[in-house]
DNA sequence: GAACGTATTTCGCTAATTAC
DNA sequence: GTAATTAGCGAAATACGTTC
């Protein structure tokens, strides 16, 4: 009979698990079961679809298309269940469980540490653990349940994901103290421009930014002879240096012993989100954790 | 109707086989 | 060689009949 009365629902995690993997014995391991286990589970649902759904490969199975149209819809009614078990009211002290937010490494200095100090506060048993984005398939791992939030710049954050902004930020401009460019506790655009400075750059080897691009609208260049792939690396380059860098504001929180002042050109600030997917958007906890993070940043819970 | 025993079904395992 | 499928098995769950 070929109605919801017979339909396991272990059968859809299945096909879920396999839609993800393609393949039984990737698919049967992330369910905690035996690979025939699995392969008997497919034989179920090629008989309930009426379709093989996958096609044997030289590595692996090959969706058809039967399969591929079953996609969504079957992580729509498993992200649903998922929904529906999970407790109206929870014990943020009693919670146990591992958010996993991506975040490039000055955000998870600016935002994650402060948002860790409090979650532990008010959830001593949650772990969070915190992902580089950078090369990372972000929206297949949110919508896996790799990822549970990302910290990212509206422009890079797929469309498709729901989105809050965290907050408008500005740049400074950094440098040792004592640097020979400063007087009177500011920089003009000459020394600016004179004085080499260093880049942040994530995906390493680019010598050119927002400030690149503000200089260039006044029609003035700068030289930028040195680019790392960190923020965190800029405190000991510049103390030990008469290199220059411009960073976001919140970021010189942490780097006190440096000489911070406005940039002597206007550079565009940007604005930071955090971004999740449709498969979290009604959990409660996720939900928790979204206000807890944005309220590092706001006083006033809106979510 | 409750308690019990037996038959049947379902599920997941290991091992062997088959397909790519 | 790797990965999927099949066969056969045991354990657990479920269905059903019998007894009180």
């Amino acid at each position: 009979m070929n109605d919801i009365r017979s339909l396991d629902l272990n059968l859809l995690k299945a096909l879920d698990a396999l839609l993800d993997e393609r393949n039984v014995t990737r698919a049967a391991a992330r369910l905690a079961l035996t690979q025939p286990a699995v392969s008997n589970m497919l034989n179920k649902l090629r008989t309930k679809f009426n379709d093989p759904l996958f096609v044997r490969a030289q590595h692996g199975l090959i969706p058809t298309d039967r399969a591929l149209a079953l996609e969504k819809p079957v992580k729509r009614i498993l992200c649903s269940i998922n929904d529906l078990l999970q407790p109206i009211d929870f014990d943020p002290k009693k919670l146990q469980t591992t958010f996993k937010i991506a975040a490039n490494d000055h955000d998870m200095q600016t935002i994650g540490l402060p948002f860790v100090l409090t979650l532990k506060k008010q959830s001593p048993l949650v772990k969070v653990s915190f992902l580089s984005f950078h090369q990372l398939d972000i929206h297949t791992m949110l919508e896996r349940g790799d990822l549970d939030l990302i910290l990212i710049d509206p422009v890079n954050s797929p469309e498709s994901l729901h989105s809050r902004i965290l907050y408008n930020e500005r740049y400074v401009c950094i440098m040792r103290k004592g640097h020979p460019a400063i007087k009177n506790d500011a920089i003009t655009l000459d020394k600016f421009c004179e004085y080499e400075h260093v880049l942040v750059s994530y995906m390493g080897g680019m010598f050119e930014g927002v400030t690149d691009e503000a200089l260039a609208k006044v029609g003035r260049t700068r030289n930028v002879s040195l680019s790392v792939t960190s923020f965190l690396l800029l405190p000991s380059i510049l103390k030990h240096s008469d290199f220059i860098a411009v960073v976001p504001k919140r970021l010189t929180c942490h780097m006190k012993d440096l000489a911070i002042m406005e940039p002597p050109v206007n550079v565009s600030g940007y604005t930071k989100i955090m971004a999740w997917h449709d498969r979290t958007h009604n959990n409660p906890i996720q939900q928790w954790l979204r206000n807890l993070i944005y309220l590092q940043f706001n006083g006033e819970k809106t979510e």
